[in-house]
DNA sequence: AACCCTCCATACGGTTGCGTATGGTTTAGC
DNA sequence: GCTAAACCATACGCAACCGTATGGAGGGTT
């Protein structure tokens, strides 16, 4: 990993993120070598240079955003100084208001979670970061205060409801930020 | 509708039944004219004498889902001689235990809130039923003497809810049913 | 028994997409 | 300036899939 040349990977994150921009836009059976090849301005003869196969590309794919998944929010919000029910709050509106044109952000999960639903090389990686993230936000509500006992059902809560209210801003255009606030606040009294 | 010539309605429904399995095992590009063909055991010269093309069947798996998506669980709360607080915990029993196999059961649902996230079609029908299901919710709520002012709010929160538990069951093992009940009592003050 | 209507199988053409092969163009190092 | 490697375009074979065309089996009707 580190810096390797640095040309060659410029190249092959170009394809990663024609890729995530394909996903998002019509799920993974959208994540096309020809159409990608048409949205980046080349042809497949680069693609195959790139990457073995399409299978290759998806597995890229999936490492980096089980990277950024797990990772890019959490070392925000521990790092950031706050404690307790502060944690809490910054990491809710950091879910809410994530910039959809970022790679890393909430706008390619519901594809993602998508894909996972009939592949199981992307579940596999749902149900890691998932883990990951509940154990983490498990964590904050341990020092926001809450009760043991009702840790694992309140953390599976505010998830879902992130996770729910995502899905719902397709359809209505319902306000995440807002409601998850009342929702964490309902949670810690 | 009502009562047409039985066998011809009855391979039609069998089309779409396979159109549902297939739309819940591989997304809606796995929705093809010959994968159905081999899963039933007939031809695709069957399938263009029921419909005209795919698209028909697109839109006969629509229609048939919206109905039930919007009337069987709301129907049987309403007339299930429950009120208030009551006739909240029975709509997330049933919204949590629904059995998987029936076609316009939950099972279903994840699937085809993905085709509305790449077919206008599939979305404008999930906008639909999106509004009726927030606007029976809110009903619920105010018999159950939530405030006016935390009705939009919390029905958000409830609906999100459901809908986010419903895809964390595929990757953690999540239980629905006793984490909504605490939701909703939490909300219920 | 001849007929028609419903329902379906088979065969075809056209399109799309995957992966490979091969040759051409740019860049780096000497 | 030459060479080798990196990078990419073009062209091909192959498989999957859509929709059409056509013929035929089966039951009901007269």
């Amino acid at each position: 990993m580190s810096t390797q040349d640095p040309k060659a990977k410029l190249r092959r994150i170009n394809w990663v993120l024609a890729g995530y921009r394909a996903l998002v836009r019509g799920g993974i059976s959208a994540v096309k070598v020809e159409a990608l090849a048409r949205d980046i301005g080349a042809t497949k003869g680069s693609f195959y240079w790139h990457f073995k196969e399409l299978a290759e590309l998806h597995q890229v794919m999936l490492e980096l955003w089980e990277e950024l998944a797990t990772t890019a929010i959490t070392a925000a919000v521990k790092g950031s100084g706050l404690e307790g029910r502060g944690q809490l709050m910054l990491l809710v509106d950091m879910v809410s208001v994530l910039p959809g044109d970022s790679y890393g952000g909430v706008e390619i999960e519901p594809a993602l979670r998508d894909w996972g639903r009939s592949d199981p090389r992307a579940r596999a990686v749902l149900e890691r970061v998932d883990r990951q993230r509940l154990l983490d936000l498990a964590g904050f509500l341990r020092t926001a205060g809450v009760d043991e006992a009702e840790l694992v059902s309140k953390a599976h809560l505010i998830y879902a409801a992130v996770i729910g209210l995502e899905s719902l801003r397709l359809t209505t255009g319902a306000e995440m930020a807002s409601d998850l606030r009342a929702l964490v606040g309902k949670l810690l009294e």
